[in-house]
DNA sequence: TATTGTTATACTCTATAACTATA
DNA sequence: TATAGTTATAGAGTATAACAATA
């Protein structure tokens, strides 16, 4: 590199050393936000539910079973947009700790139904107790008005008519 | 299982066909939520962006690295949120397929600093239009100071003072 | 001794194809 | 023939440990 250009480097690396980032354009995308704000909670959510021994995706499929006894893997399947293949997996790590019990569907026999045992409602119930409280301490920089409003303004992209 | 128990079971499956799914808890959760939006414009996102064979991760670091010329790799890490092994990797096919420009920083001969190249920054330029139009679409439900509103109260979730 | 970046590797998450049993 | 669920498997994304070069 000649002498000249050498300079120019040093000053210019020197410069951006001094600089805050700048990311404008990236701080005006929505998915791109919201990916942000999802993995700066994810990490308290890990370490909250850490005691249950409950991911995300988990705790997810018991909360939706217990507000919708008896629905069927497909229906949760799309409900919590995890495939049908990997549901199934999830579905029996969550039977064999005796959260979760299948039953044929007795209207069509090629379903199955799904319920929380007694074991699986108390867990959820303590575990949405736990994710209520994480939560609040995540966006404790909300106010009530402010983080109701947000749930809206994302629910207006993701709920479907 | 008792003929009056599978009855009441029968019942019970076909009321939960009918029913709308609940899920209000986790409708409460900012996480569950960003989250559920994220993943309805990322598929519009690799639809669009296919045609420059970037994906998420990689377009943030070239609309970074156009924003910040000269950076270090340091900084780029923690700024996208990518570790150090999978930002080197990710690095490797960036400047193979000739749009980034790693060089040794002549402050401090460990680090690497970044540019974009000519190509890099066509690429970048291009890349940055057609996110600015697939968001437009993704988030058309929301009016531009809606917009502006979710823009800001996610910001105040994980942007650090 | 500490830091930047790299290599190698493993683990998790997600996606796809092929199969079964029912309809 | 089509659908619900399963099995097996592969790929992408992410995380960790050990190393080389430099400070």
């Amino acid at each position: 590199m000649p002498i000249r250009k050498q300079k120019e480097f040093i000053e210019a690396v020197q410069e951006a050393a001094e600089q805050p980032l700048k990311q404008d354009h990236l701080l005006s995308l929505v998915g791109y936000n919201c990916r942000r704000a999802y993995l700066t909670i994810v990490p308290l959510f890990d370490e909250r539910m850490a005691q249950y021994n409950l991911k995300p995706a988990e705790f997810s499929v018991l909360s939706l079973l217990k507000a919708n006894p008896n629905i069927t893997q497909k229906r949760l399947s799309a409900a919590v947009n995890v495939s049908p293949p990997n549901l199934a997996i999830m579905l029996d790590k969550l039977e064999q700790r005796g959260l979760v019990l299948r039953q044929r569907n007795p209207l069509d026999k090629r379903s199955q139904t799904l319920i929380l045992t007694e074991a699986g409602t108390e867990l959820c119930m303590q575990s949405e107790r736990t994710t209520g409280e994480l939560e609040a301490e995540a966006t404790a920089m909300l106010t009530d008005q402010e983080r109701a409003q947000l749930l809206g303004l994302l629910q207006k992209i993701f709920v479907r008519e």
